[in-house]
DNA sequence: TTAATATCTAAAGCTAACTTTAGATCAAGT
DNA sequence: ACTTGATCTAAAGTTAGCTTTAGATATTAA
């Protein structure tokens, strides 16, 4: 197979539509791999367009870098993704997009629930309490599992 | 009308789940309401815990709490919301909802075309780039315009 | 070869959304 | 009156996710 060919970090800014200083950081980051020059300079695979792209998705999803990390470890470091590769990652990803519309829609139909029925106490209804109590329950080690309990991951509480 | 029996800050705070300096930081931010004893602490009434709920099902969807801050400025500051007041409030929040839901669901089947069609070209495709480019456009002056259009506003870039 | 442009590193700065700390005052029960 | 627990303020600290800065090298184009 061709050896790929190797991109600077401006040519995957500019393809990607981001700052040299985001590329630079996401590498520094271990979210997308790259190798050195022999003056020092990093070099990307191409694929890394991609790469990066997923990232842009993911982000505003909802996901946090730790997570997506997590999702994009399936991915092979040494190697350029085969099709395979990132089919099976849209499989992971696209059970969470199911994930995320079906709280959404429970969330739609509480709500109007709770509007129409007159009683207007949101905070004892379903609609707060039992979703998110118990994502907060889990017991830590979950990162995945966690990302479908809770849905919206957007918390920045400790 | 009996006037609305007010509570301390420790009552919102047990009642929503959260810690007082959360309660603290919201009062503060003007997101809800409070007058003060004649000792100097703060009283708030019953209702400010709907309120402190919705704001935290809002933040679970994605948005910031200057937009959150901007979704409850319809409600009355002066006195308790009324059923009517709350019914407009979720007819808006309801279109963000089903919005959030359409964007998705056109995630999911471009991601599926994407991976599918053998492509590979992520970046070049509908996934990222038409969606969140056109967002990027907005003028600057159409806070809740922006919500819809990008959907999913948890970008922390300037 | 030289000037212009691109990158590099390390460290500091920034925003959002909070929490923590310290020291002081309030409120309630006995 | 006294002690305990709740609140108060102001300021500093925290995490995520970046950008900016400064000064030094690498690369490229002419």
């Amino acid at each position: 197979m061709a050896p790929e060919p190797m991109v600077s970090i401006g040519f995957i800014a500019k393809r990607t539509g981001n700052a040299v200083s985001l590329i630079r950081y996401y590498a520094n980051e271990g979210l997308i791999p790259s190798v050195r020059t022999s003056g020092g300079n990093r070099a990307f695979p191409r694929s890394v367009i991609r790469r990066v792209s997923f990232i842009l998705i993911a982000q505003n999803m909802g996901y946090s870098l730790a997570n997506i990390k997590d999702l994009l470890s399936t991915l092979p470091d040494n190697r350029t993704p085969t099709q395979a590769d990132w089919a099976k990652l849209s499989r992971v990803f696209n059970e969470h997009i199911e994930a995320k519309i079906a709280a959404l829609t429970s969330l739609k139909a509480s709500l109007e629930g709770c509007i129409g029925c007159g009683c207007l106490s949101l905070e004892r209804c379903r609609l707060y309490n039992s979703d998110d109590k118990v994502a907060a329950q889990g017991s830590g080690a979950q990162l995945l599992d966690e990302n479908v309990q809770s849905q919206f991951l957007v918390s920045h509480k400790k």
